[in-house]
Formats: structure tokens, sequence, C-alpha cells
DNA sequence: CCATATAACATACCCAAGTATGATACCAAG
DNA sequence: CTTGGTATCATACTTGGGTATGTTATATGG
């Protein structure tokens, strides 16, 4: 069992595979997710769910394998923000531009990565892995902030990353679940303030 | 279109709509929820799908259904500490007691209700309810504490009750992804407590 | 007391994701 | 050059949630 999914080896393999990425991804935006079936996507490009199935071990992943990109704009961001003075501005800044990420991602695509990676059969979900640039930075940017006493630092940077991540991640969630009709980026600067505040110390 | 599902009128109905609910919850428990299919719930009560459907809009439901029933317990919560001093205590209280129920649900049956609420094909999703106990209390427990002073009143009690039940929540979905391998609420108290020293006022 | 509506199911079906398996083509080693 | 392995797909199938529709029993109003 444990199908063997690896990467293209030929270079037709590798012009099919991104052909059923890049039709997928059309698609979806056009018709919306789940207006769309795998048959369909296959129809376009011109295979079948066997070529689908050797290259994607689900639906869902192509819309995680988009999402995963966002771990080069964290990188990239971290890197713009790089000169601001305070660590704390830094933090502010960056989770802003983080928040701004998703939104543009649009509230559809959210939703299937927010679906799919609490579904029953998920093993290891990609959105707490640690490996993300999204909570490398954070954790970095905590930690910097705690040595030089911007942040309170009775808790441990890793930690306090987690947890603050999670706290915008339920923003989102409820955002999805709202169909994006108020703004995600207002309401969490908003709880930035409210939480920021307190992260540093008296 | 929009099918009709009504609750039972005749005694057979409520006793087949109870036995089907039953019979569910109980093969969840020991099977788990993604390894019972309709039709074993169906031939264990005796009855087939089209019972099912009849009382049922769909599988999950049966899990939202003793989901809701967690409404109650916030109701008694509120009950209890009705009498503790300061509004901010009673917030805090409130809050952990809240947790704790999702706790005692269990990550299985949690994964159900945040997968199945943020679903491409969802209409009005429970979770984001206003009429929710959950979302009441906690207005009313913040608007108690603003009109006292305790709490900052530069946020409407509205909009902060959200943000605060969407940070606890954005803990729980990280909860469920994790398997339930940390401490829910120890965590969530930290939480509380960092964010809560800021909601009062300075 | 009879007509009619509808609750309470059963039967048969659809749909789309995912799987099992098989055929072909290509490459690399002997 | 030939043999074996494997990448790349196609074909056919399974699975399970959900739907469409039909049949029967029961409650209710005239």
């Amino acid at each position: 069992m444990a199908k063997k999914r690896t990467a293209p080896r030929t270079e037709k393999g590798i012009n099919t595979r991104q052909a059923i990425f890049d039709t997928a991804i059309a698609l979806f935006a056009k018709r919306g997710y789940d207006k769309v079936t795998i048959d369909d996507i296959c129809d376009k490009v011109g295979v079948t769910k066997g070529a689908f199935y050797n290259y994607f071990e689900s639906k869902d992943q192509i819309i995680l394998e988009e999402f995963m990109r966002m771990d080069d704009h964290y990188v990239k961001v971290a890197h713009d923000i790089a000169d601001l003075k305070s660590s704390a501005e830094k933090l502010r800044v960056f989770n802003r531009e983080a928040v701004k990420l998703m939104a543009d991602l649009g509230v559809t695509m959210m939703k299937v990565v927010y679906h799919s990676q609490i579904a029953p059969n998920m093993r290891r979900p990609y959105l707490m892995d640690g490996r993300r640039s999204l909570y490398k930075i954070t954790n970095e940017l905590i930690k910097e902030g705690q040595e030089k006493g911007e942040i309170r630092d009775d808790i441990a940077s890793e930690e306090m990353a987690v947890m603050l991540i999670n706290c915008f991640r339920g923003q989102i969630y409820h955002w999805c679940l709202a169909n994006g009709s108020f703004d995600l980026v207002g309401t969490c600067d908003t709880l930035f303030d409210l939480i920021m505040d307190r992260l540093t110390p008296r």
C-alpha cells in the first residue's frame, strides 16, 4: 500500500503534471472548487484519472500546493521588514502582511485549506508543520523581541508564536464561515493591538 | 426543492429518530466517525437510508446535534458564576469552563464539527450563529464589565466577543490538528491571561 | 366516516472521489 | 541487443454520501 506518488521524471511527465495543476487552478477560479470534478480537469487536459492520481494524492492537494507557495511570500516579507526599528513593530507588520496574503488568496481557497486540513483521514497536517516559514519567522521575531526586552519572556517564544498564529487562524476561520463578509485585515489589526500591548513587559 | 425534514410527529417516528441518533453516536464512539457509514447505522437500527434522511440532513448533522446541546451547558455555567465579584473574573471562568466542555467532547467530535462547518456547501454555519448562548453570554459579560469599568470600552462588546471566541477557536482547531496532543485548557488559560490583562482599561 | 394530506419509511438510483490493475513506453544495466 | 524495472498513463471498478420517487399507514378536518 502507500502509493509511490513520486515527482515526474520525464519531460512528458513534468508537462502533464503542470498541465493538470494549471487547468485545475483555472477551473477552480472560474467555476468554484466544488463545482469542478477531477474528471472535468482530466477531460480538459486530455488525460484520465490515472494520470491525475499519479501526481496528486487528492483533489484538495492541488489547493494545498498553491497554499504552500505562501511560504516564499513570508520569507520575502520578513526580508522587507528587516530594517524596522523595534521587534514588536516587525512582528506587527509581518503579521499584517501575512493576513493580507490570506485575504488575497480568497475565501474559496482558504475554505478548502481549512476544510481539508482537519479532515478525518489527515495524518500530518501541513498547517501545523513547524518547519513552515510562518512559524520560524514568527518565532524568531518574538525571540528577538524577548532578547531586546521588548516582549515579555515569561512564555517560551515557540509557545507564544503558536498561540499567536492560532489566534489569527481563528479569525480567518471565522472569515471563511462568514464568506468574507467583514474586513479580515482590519479585524486582525485590532486584535494584534489588543494582544501585543500585553505581550510587552510592564 | 429544500426538503421538508420536519421533526417526527408520531410515537413511532420519535422512537426511530432517537434510535438512529443513539446508534450513530454509539458507533462513532466505538469505531470512529469516518469508519461508520450511514448504511452501517441503518442496518443496526433496522431501517434504510430513507428513514435516516427523513430525520437528518446529513451524517455530520448527528454530531452537530450533539454539539448543539453544549448551549445548555453554557447557560448552566453562566448561572453558576453569577455571584462572582468581578465581571472580568466571570469572563475568565466562563471561558475556562467552555473550553473544558470542548475538551470533554473530544478531538474526534470537534474535528467533525470544525470540518463540516467549513464545508463548501455549508450555507449558514451554526458555529457563527449569533443566537448561540456562547455568543450571548460572552457578549453580556463583556458589556457588564465595560459598564462597570473593568473592561475597556473602546471596542464594541459584540465585536470583542466574536474576536475573543475566534481566538480560542483557533486554539481548539490547532488542538484538533494535533490530535489532542497538548493541554488545551492550560493553553487557553495562558492565552486568556495574556489577552485579558489588556482588555482591562489602563 | 370518509377523503385527503402527509409522516414514515423502502427501493432504486446518481454522483464523484478514490482505488486496483493493467498496458505501454522508455531507460539503464548486463 | 536484450532484459528487467519503472514512470506514465488508461480502463474498470469500488465506495459511500446523498437524491428521487414510490408505497403504506396514520392523523385530521369536513
